[in-house]
DNA sequence: CTGAAAGCGCTAACAT
DNA sequence: ATGTTAGCGCTTTCAG
């Protein structure tokens, strides 16, 4: 087992000083082309690669970003979660997960160890903190960033899609599309996203003087909104939802599934399914799911800016919540209104 | 902004020596009962948390470990990551991410890099790796797993479900439901997985005196498979395949589409299709795909035990590639022979 | 541009 | 059981 090669060996071989090789390794550095060349040389002789935890020490900086993810049976996360981490590769960061399963205990716990970890900043991906943790993280100036989840603390940066233009949207949609009776199943109810869907399409709803149908609680979990939607049509044809928005496409698939195979009826001809999401298998002919897409590149593009942003101006930086464009995709499960326009 | 505290404040706030409160924080301690107190009393105060990276730098041994994951579209991973990073964490242990996309360079690359964060161990997910790059873990003492991958170094762990013994089953399963033109999609035939599914499926045949009907490359690619199963298809029905095995369920899926609802075939009345994952999307009704299993959970377990030993115990440690069980799960993807035996 | 020197916050012998 | 003393490998003033 080699002996691991430190920045002193380097300097020696080089016959510069420590500090030499310390500043030909760092980017902005200022060596000049002499002492660069014997550095390289002998660097490359030695097989010397500079120890980054050492480097982060020294320096304050650990170029490690804490990740912290709750549901990746969702397959938006691993999506955002492949991008987010390709992104910040790409700016020399790296990514440290931390799963806030129910196992893991409550989020303030895992926040106080990604702290420990001395990370330059926080994601907190679908998951909402303390206004105490928030506070802390501040006074350590530790810059967070949520993803999919915004929180009404103050100064804190939030990156989601416009859940109620999406809300809205789909309520438009579907009251075009000649729908009388449409229902909602909603997603676990302290998810910020699963409230402004929510908020969004029924206020959409009563704008037109309609009420909401029925309703049901989902979860976000597939048991639960398969439960729900055999609750909820499992009565007379004329008593049952025409449509129903689906707060999230992981439950609109189970949704749809129990209504096709259980409930033996058509999509869309006896009822429309709405989700949210676009995650793949919303494309996979099989689901064929309308859906609002969650255009996963922008919003971690946003949030590694957020990030960024915090990180390099942390006096200038005003966090705020930005909301990206969330367009409808039209497919097969929902009647598409004679006269709604197409795109393009 | 407050100040960080450190270990040296904690030591002074409570009287002690630093040392006194290293030992403190540290499991295997042996402090007096009244030091103890005085510690955690300081420390509370001050809100003191040890500093992981510190601890890293002074023991040498990081707590984290470095995992390169290439395909995040293939959902077996992002439930293998999950529970990964569950488990290690459980450990006390936590995982850094590399992704391996094709534009982060090459694996080596990427491997050095792993390296320079100074972690205690690498778990490779369905990635290979060079000889080179192994020795130089080996020599620099840093433990290496392949999970879902195996490959022909000496003195490397592997953890992969017995992809052999699941080929083999798929065939014997497919003959034993009387099909008589049996075809394979095959995944990217650089994957040791893909191979060994292939090998032993091919060999069963082969042993019944039989041939494969027909094969095709999908490269683990919706696109690729899509398009196989079109050449592979679009043939007059004598001469098409009434069985495919498809080398995963990614795969598969898009292959059932297309036989579906682009040819119009009837699954399985007119062709069985089987997969290889058991994702869950694999269980959705929509499909309902008969699989082999791979037990996420037991790789899982196995993956971070070959991990540990390695860690724990450097020498007596004998890495070696380990399969896990992996049952046919029947579904309604595929004709079952009425004499097949069912479980229980 | 370069080198000397002082840490970053903590652990790990070693003595006591 | 406790304190003392060296570092871990690197960055960063500060002089020159």
């Amino acid at each position: 087992m080699s002996e691991k090669v430190t920045i002193l060996q380097v300097a020696e071989r080089a016959g510069v000083s420590q500090s030499a090789v310390s500043r030909f390794f760092t980017p902005g550095a200022s060596v000049s082309k002499k002492t660069a060349d014997k550095v390289r040389m002998a660097a490359e002789d030695l097989g010397y690669r500079p120890n980054v935890l050492a480097r982060a020490m020294a320096s304050g900086r650990s170029r490690i970003i804490g990740l912290v993810v709750a549901y990746l049976e969702n397959y938006f996360y691993p999506e955002a979660l492949e991008k987010l981490s390709t992104a910040l590769q790409a700016k020399g960061y790296h990514v440290l997960v931390f799963m806030a399963s129910q196992t893991a205990g409550n989020i303030d716990q895992v926040m106080e160890e990604i702290l420990d970890h001395q990370v330059d900043g926080i994601i907190l991906a679908s998951v909402a903190m303390s206004s105490d943790i928030s506070a802390r993280c501040q006074q350590l100036g530790v810059p967070v960033v949520l993803f999919n989840r915004a929180q009404d603390i103050e100064g804190i940066a939030a990156v989601t899609s416009d859940n109620r233009a999406g809300g809205r949207r789909v309520a438009e949609f579907l009251m075009a599309g000649g729908h009388q009776r449409i229902a909602y199943i909603a997603g676990w109810e302290g998810a910020s996203t699963q409230r402004d869907r929510e908020a969004a399409f029924r206020e959409a709803l009563s704008g037109a003087g309609r009420d909401l149908f029925a309703r049901a609680v989902g979860n976000f979990s597939v048991e639960q909104a398969e439960q729900a939607a055999r609750d909820m049509f499992s009565v007379p044809a004329g008593e049952r939802p025409d449509a129903v928005f689906v707060a999230n496409d992981h439950m609109a698939f189970a949704v749809m599934d129990v209504l096709r195979f259980e409930l033996g009826l058509r999509i869309p001809e006896d009822v429309s399914v709405v989700g949210y999401d676009d995650v793949p298998p919303a494309a996979w002919r099989a689901y064929n799911l309308t859906t609002i897409r969650q255009r996963a590149n922008l919003m971690v593009a946003e949030t590694v800016r957020a990030m960024f942003e915090q990180i390099d101006t942390p006096d200038t930086a005003s966090p705020c919540h930005v909301q990206i464009e969330a367009p409808l995709i039209l497919r097969g499960s929902a009647r598409i209104p004679d006269d709604w326009p197409t795109e393009g």
